[in-house]
RNA sequence: GGGCCGCUAGCUCAACUGGCAGAGCAACGGACUCUUAAUCCGUCGGUUGAAGGUUCGAUUCCUUCGCGGCCCA
């Protein structure tokens, strides 16, 4: 791949970003074109290294500098990304970090020969180097690689930002993320705890006989949540698709063909705003439990964040901004209804007459500046006190339950209380984490439910469900009395590391395409 | 969509009321055989996000636009 060479000012075309002839990027163009002139491959096929640079920490580590005297003899070849250089005349130690970790290369002029010593100071921070040599101990007592020899791997040609401050600038941190890994350390961290959190979710439902599936992502109708999609198009089919705003239709599918226990960690797409509480595309667990109601699974989700805060905290807390939040089961479980009133603040004949909820919301929305619509009815005008008065103030995990049949399409009702479903909401640090509720079995009153959202639809509201006759038809094949729950898993990082945008959870997040 | 804030060298940041765009790191040249934010001497590096306006003169003031952040819808 060296057939064009190198043009005096190399002229890149004007991609994203624009071109950038910078200096620094031309400098280490000619040192590219220097090696290859002198034969040299700056991007060779392979290098094989014996060990990861934590793999040589961890194997020689904690031995001394005497214990580690055989060791200077043996050979080890790792490789990783140049971090550092400091020349010291005809010593050049260097930092070398692969995933695993950092370790202290050392060489000198007297083991190299002039040649070779000389290629060493030509190298550049950023470049992928490998590295072989035997492992001691420095006169200051660091762990180091005393390199007999090495090989330039992949030449860097952009400049890494600075060492000390890293990358500040959030949005090339985002649009750039491979900068923001290498030069800021903790980030890769978050997204070793999401992983790692995410690892824990399996295990935990695994170990509880939770079937993992995967289901549509593009779907013909888009069910299962009050939310815009995402449309395509399907060429050869000729058809219209949308991009799933959640599984849960299909999830229950499978209930009613007897996978009793499923689960799916996944992605969903909802066309709406971006903030720092949400992202277009964000990652979804949903799980249904047949033979389970809604407050059996307020048990299993204390029991899984508990599952979860054992190995990823180290104590019963989790530290959000200035605040430590404690996660110590039990959680408190409050009536929806008695939320508002308790917590929100509004008059108890608010939750019976609409024009006192009216009036109560009318004062909420004054205070915040949020505007109601006049045309609200009972039930979202009393969703609207619940989210502006209530959630905010709900920091401990909290279970809020009981919430009215209007608003919850898919939840199946009290058997007490036809027009309250079971269904609960958590709430921590403010914000919904988890969603689950009963499931609505009854073919003819979801039947019902979807003729009411699909009137809601054609009177404007674009988020109301459309109804789906094979999703019905499946119910009439009968599901079993099951409950389901929903967790965004981008929260739930956010959470666990004390994120407080999304982006910060998300290694590409959704930015404005930029203008060339 | 609205309000506020930001965008200056590769990176992190300065530049007072409108008066020659600067520092540190990085880079380049040199010294240095145990450094680690190496040190020391020297040098280079700018479409101040873009376009327009006001002005003798604009990074600075005004307008529009782009991108981003925070808050709100």
């Amino acid at each position: 791949m060296s057939a064009s060479p190198s043009d005096q000012e190399p002229k890149e075309p004007p991609a994203e970003g624009g071109a950038e002839e910078n200096v620094l990027v031309a400098q280490r163009r000619r040192k590219l074109e220097a090696l290859r002139a002198a034969g040299e491959n700056p991007f060779p096929n392979r290098f094989r290294t014996t060990h990861r640079v934590g793999e040589v920490v961890a194997a020689y580590g904690l031995l001394s500098g005497e214990a580690l005297a055989p060791a200077k003899e043996e050979r080890v070849r790792v490789a990783g990304r140049l971090m550092g250089k400091r020349l010291q005349g005809k010593v050049v130690f260097m930092d070398l970090r692969d995933g695993s970790g950092r370790i202290q290369l050392f060489l000198r002029r007297d083991d190299l020969g002039e040649e070779a010593f000389a290629r060493a100071k030509e190298l550049d921070v950023g470049d992928i180097v490998g590295a072989e040599g035997g492992v001691f101990r420095t006169r200051t007592g660091e762990l180091s690689v005393w390199v007999r020899g090495f090989a330039l791997l992949a030449k860097n040609l952009r400049p890494l930002p600075e060492k000390w401050h890293g990358l500040q600038n959030i949005e090339t941190r985002y649009r750039q993320r491979y900068v923001d890994l290498i030069a800021n350390p903790e980030v890769a961290g978050i997204f070793r705890t999401r992983a790692r959190l995410v690892q824990l979710i399996r295990r935990f439902l695994d170990e509880r006989g939770f079937l993992e599936v995967e289901t549509p992502m593009m779907q013909s109708i888009p069910g299962g949540a009050a939310a815009r999609p995402f449309e395509t198009y399907h060429n050869t089919l000729d058809m219209p698709l949308y991009l799933r705003v959640a599984p849960e239709l299909y999830l229950k599918r499978l209930v009613v063909g007897g996978m009793d226990r499923v689960y799916e960690i996944n992605r969903n797409f909802r066309n709406e705003g971006v903030s720092t509480q949400h992202n277009p595309e964000f990652t979804m667990l949903e799980f249904y439990m047949a033979y389970a109601d809604y407050s059996d699974l307020m048990d299993l989700t204390e029991a899984l964040v508990g599952f979860l805060a054992a190995d990823l905290l180290p104590g019963p807390s989790v530290r959000w901004g200035e605040e430590e939040i404690s996660l110590a089961p039990p959680w408190t479980r409050l009536r929806w209804r008695d939320a508002i009133v308790e917590l929100g603040g509004a008059p108890r004949e608010a939750l019976s007459d609409r024009g006192r909820a009216l009036d109560h919301a009318r004062q909420a929305a004054a205070a915040s500046g949020h505007p109601i619509l006049e045309g609200m009815s009972h039930n979202r005008l009393l969703e609207f006190l619940f989210e502006e008065t209530v959630e905010p103030q709900l920091r401990r995990p909290t279970f809020v339950h009981d919430f009215p049949r209007e608003i919850s399409p898919l939840a199946k009702s009290r058997e007490d209380d036809p027009e309250t479903v079971e269904r609960f909401e958590l709430i921590v640090a403010g914000r919904e984490i988890a969603n689950a509720y009963t499931e609505l079995n009854d073919p003819d009153d979801q039947r019902e439910r979807f003729e009411r959202q699909a009137a809601a639809r054609a009177a404007g509201d674009l988020e109301a469900h459309v109804v789906d006759h094979d999703y019905l038809r499946a119910l009439e094949y009968g599901l079993p009395p099951a409950a389901g729950e929903g967790i965004g898993i981008d929260r739930l990082a956010m959470l666990f590391t004390n994120s407080p945008s999304i982006r910060d959870v998300i290694l590409f997040p959704l930015l404005r395409r930029l203008q060339e």
